[in-house]
DNA sequence: GTGAAAGCGCTAACAA
DNA sequence: TTGTTAGCGCTTTCAC
């Protein structure tokens, strides 16, 4: 009784061996690269499907590239992300790279730093940051490691590219909409950012500014008023009963996101208020969420599809050309209105 | 003006050069191995710190291990996936390995064998299949190539260890919960398996045999209703409309899953009925839609975190001695009962 | 306990 | 167009 063979791994050089052709050959081959007849070629595909061989991402990162991209995503319950993973995989289906994921732990610095350091030690080619919290400086050191882009975060940079969503506009959508309805009194949660330095950067001070913006310049710079809590929603309740405990109570709502809106919905209803009758609320993301029949809520939709393909294009365009110049997309993204916004009560 | 200089990356010679010892100490010092004194462990440590340096995974593959793991999850939408995952990193925060995760595409044989190969291709150290679709000889294949732990889907094998959620018990919890408070015609919504060479495998398989099963011991084999469409919403929605149309309208749903719920809720307020007061409902998953107060869904809880811990306890031992007796770990589900069941109608 | 030297599987210079 | 050869950064014998 022999123990089954410890069945070793095809390599380049069974492949060479079996094809009758020198192992630089084969690899040529894989790689699409210069310098290998038709004959060759076919020879050599012959040999690799004859011997199911497979080459060895490890071996190839040694000297070439992993055709390996990562993507790291901060909250993998945010249910935004999915539709940006769609995008960057399928505008990856048809090359050679696989894409993978890092879990980044939720607004955690730490955690985003560990993920991003475990992809640039395994040599990926190229890295996705999706809504990154960690510093400028940081990010900026990564992306001087490996071709980066960065998606759902604003500003600038010589080494990276970046793919957002046009937050104010966003904004300026909601509160069109709203006061086209007639309401005036207009109330915004927001997403509290603690750290001055890269407030600016982020979509909830985007979306705030926005607010505010499009407030004044319907003439209502009187009756902006914001609830800093945060973008969960737990600070969806808490801003909700803020703005109920108003002696002039709004007739709307704009919350930063669904799932803020999840939480006012929740103490909107504890207060024995009917949305829209008493009170409009919209929210954004455009999740599953806002879409569900029952809830039916007001939001505007990211293009998130979009974001993820250009941001998969602009990265195997850096993974090309690392000194490329850098380029920020920026999309546009439409409101989509459903039974939570009404006309304010007479 | 100089182009800045093309950095390159701090080695394992580097680091010998710098503490004065060979790179072969280097390397115990990295893995924890026998033979390096306690002195040059610390002058190890120390240049190890002063150069910053991190070990290329690439490279450590090639001869060792890659110290990742890579978890395949097929539908990165599913909102119970998460807390599988958190088990599973928690886990294995202490440890030297890092997860990464590969998009299966839902439902989707290509999808899944393509990721799993590029996992394998990668030199992964070990890898978990959560919820797979592939074919049992498929996994089985996988798992004689990597250490493999199978997430979700019953059934033993001697090549790789399972962990699973008691599907049977978690069936049974709701239809007894349901049948304490009065139902006798409780309806159940499956998801409709196709293949029959792994239906027994499947969750969805074990939840509606669960249900016959519970019913029966109830005395309420003559009551047993199953309509078989699939765990999305449209599949919930279209199953309640079939129930709804029954002569003999059921008093209590049980839905295979906490989407599939979602749909039945549309449909029931559609046709102007209350839940509960004309219809009980109950899901599986204890998802946050559940959770979610103006829904308040009655669910079955799967020990999630659980779960992942399980997992990533098996795959570190499997790790560790490839030839270890296979294990299955069952975990045992729990009811929460929230405000959409109730008695029926008097 | 320590280090020299031989690879792991592949790609990139360079010769032929 | 083709093949030879020297590494990539690390781990693993195996001497000492």
């Amino acid at each position: 009784m022999e123990p089954p063979a410890p069945q070793r791994r095809v390599t380049i050089v069974d492949v060479a061996r079996h094809a009758q052709v020198s192992t630089t050959a084969v690899s040529k081959v894989l790689r699409n690269a210069y310098g290998a007849s038709p004959e060759m070629r076919a020879k050599v595909r012959r040999a690799i499907d004859d011997l199911g061989y497979r080459p060895l991402a490890a071996a190839r990162g040694l000297r070439g590239q992993t055709y390996t991209i990562g993507v790291m995503l901060p909250d993998i319950r945010n249910p935004f992300f999915p539709e940006i993973l769609d995008g960057i995989t399928d505008h990856l289906a048809d090359t050679d790279y696989q894409v993978f994921l890092g879990p980044g732990g939720c607004n955690n610095e730490k955690a985003e730093a560990r993920v991003t350091d475990a992809m640039i030690d395994r040599g990926m080619d190229g890295i996705v940051l999706i809504a990154p919290v960690s510093s400028r400086s940081r990010i900026e050191r990564i992306a001087s490691a490996v071709p980066t882009v960065v998606v759902g975060r604003h500003g600038h940079s010589a080494v990276y590219d970046t793919v957002t969503d046009d937050d104010v506009a966003g904004a300026s959508l909601v509160v069109g909409h709203l006061a086209a309805l007639g309401h005036r009194r207009i109330a915004h949660i927001e997403h509290r950012e603690t750290d001055a330095a890269r407030i600016a950067e982020m979509p909830n001070a985007q979306r705030a500014d926005g607010y505010r913006r499009a407030m004044q310049a319907l003439g209502l710079a009187e009756e902006i008023d914001v609830v800093s809590t945060s973008y969960t929603q737990q600070g969806g309740y808490e801003g909700a009963r803020q703005l109920l405990a108003r002696p002039r109570r709004p007739t709307a709502v704009f919350a930063g996101a669904d799932i803020v809106a999840m939480g006012v919905l929740e103490a909107v209803t504890e207060a024995g208020l009917s949305v829209p009758g008493d009170i409009s609320l919209a929210g954004y993301d455009n999740t599953a969420f806002a879409a569900f029949g029952p809830i039916s809520l007001t939001s505007v939709d990211q293009a998130g599809h979009d974001i993820g393909s250009n941001a998969a294009r602009l990265l195997l365009e850096r993974i090309a050309d690392r000194q490329k110049t850098p380029v920020q997309v920026k999309l546009s993204p439409t409101l989509v209105p459903r039974r939570t916004t009404a006309a304010p009560r007479a």
